[in-house]
DNA sequence: CGTTTTTTTGAGACAGTTCAAGAATGGTGG
DNA sequence: CCACCATTCTTGAACTGTCTCAAAAAAACG
């Protein structure tokens, strides 16, 4: 099985058969993370990054009241602390939301594809902006659309998100959120998240019966979630 | 004057007198532009980045019911697009909130800088990663403060930013931004930016009147907003 | 100084919250 | 493979933070 950070750069841009051996070779170990369990706390200086390659990942951040916000959900393929390459300390935790296999990127690896290897610095530069162009459009929907408006917006962007790493079946996904993690990503109470998921489906949107996910009417998602595409970057081209 | 972005870098590690007059000499062109104009609309495909050398700027997105969210807000040293380099497309504009003296830094010579200065490129991956940290920052505050929290958390960060490219005077600094772009920043209607203003202001935490913002009780004001810095990377060290 | 923009105030409306409890699911050990 | 326990989902009802609409006061601008 191909790794999924290659599919998921091979997606935007050529990648040589050299810079592929780097980013295989740049792997030093893989370790299995059991569900709840952090991967990254915040406050810690890693001296790698993680990789994830199988299963469902989330950036959060606790607040006074014990409330949590989840800032960034994240998919096989997924680097989920590159940042702390460069930005050293951890200003955020990293929890698996499924058992997840992570692979490990010693920072000093990724010091030396800077120094060597300006093109694959690039494609994995492009990747840290594409979490900070999801950021953008997550602040948006946050503070502009309504609470449905905005859970229609988030299923879109993870369906495409799958999709382009290969986990979509068909209009179906795997999507194991308890709707809880759902409340915590979209800053609502999970009484909401509840009735905005059951709207959705009473408008014939999709389908969520277990942890399966499918989208049932697409055109009409992305109208009531006012999404386009375009953040995702998912357009292959000279990088 | 030196250039603010180099204040800005230079604050998160040291730079060689080299890299200093790379960066300086990457700047091909300044221009002005009026408050209220765009500075790069959503959807160009940008060949040069834009740096803040003076005013206010902010990166927003449009929703279908023509409301407004500002995703970002910049301050002289700013990078406004740098992510355009290599995401292409831009997925939000950038519109200048007061008179706003800009640099361009050609996409070409970025190209150069990736390939010949590892650690400058570092250094503006960096950059890039910052704004994604205030990113996450911000999603928190948005979907688990209260909107006086959310606004006091905003002040302590504008106010450490501009202080930290010496656009402090003491505990004051000069903020030309409305009370309604302040709610397209926070999420918040113009009228309940003024009532959140007033209830800080009653507390004795600020005083705003006119564009002067003064930080009246930096502690309280820290603790209301659940402010820590930390995701700014203020600390200069080895990146 | 007149005009526009911004700030401030009041009052009613509503989207989303909280609390509480019951129903459904899913995983686990015997 | 079933029975049990824990978690997750669902429902109802009262509550509240923030919004909307509208209009006056103040400030900024040319």
């Amino acid at each position: 099985m191909t790794n999924p950070l290659i599919l998921k750069l091979e997606q935007r841009d050529r990648l040589s058969d050299d810079e592929k051996k780097v980013l295989e070779s740049a792997i030093t170990r893989v370790r299995i993370v059991e569900a709840d369990e952090d991967i990254v706390r915040e406050g810690d200086r890693p001296n790698e990054s993680s990789l994830l390659l199988d299963g469902f990942a989330a950036r959060y951040k606790i607040v006074s009241n014990g409330r949590r916000q989840i800032s960034a959900l994240h998919v096989p393929g997924d680097f989920l602390d590159l940042h702390s390459f460069l930005l050293k300390t951890m200003d955020h935790g990293v929890l698996a939301l499924t058992t997840c296999r992570i692979a490990a990127v010693p920072h000093v690896t990724l010091e030396k594809i800077t120094d060597e290897y300006p093109h694959l610095t690039r494609m994995l530069w492009l990747n840290t902006l594409i979490d900070g162009a999801i950021h953008r459009e997550w602040l948006t929907a946050m503070g502009r659309l309504s609470a449905t408006a905005h859970m229609a917006h988030l299923i879109c962007e993870l369906y495409l998100r799958l999709k382009a790493v290969g986990r979509a079946e068909g209009d179906m996904v795997q999507l194991p959120i308890t709707q809880a993690e759902l409340g915590d990503t979209l800053g609502l109470s999970t009484v909401h998240v509840n009735r905005v998921l059951q709207e959705l489906r009473k408008e014939g949107l999709i389908r969520f019966q277990g942890d399966a996910l499918t989208i049932l009417d697409w055109e009409r998602l992305k109208k009531v979630g006012e999404f386009t595409s375009t953040y995702l970057s998912l357009q292959n081209e000279d990088r």
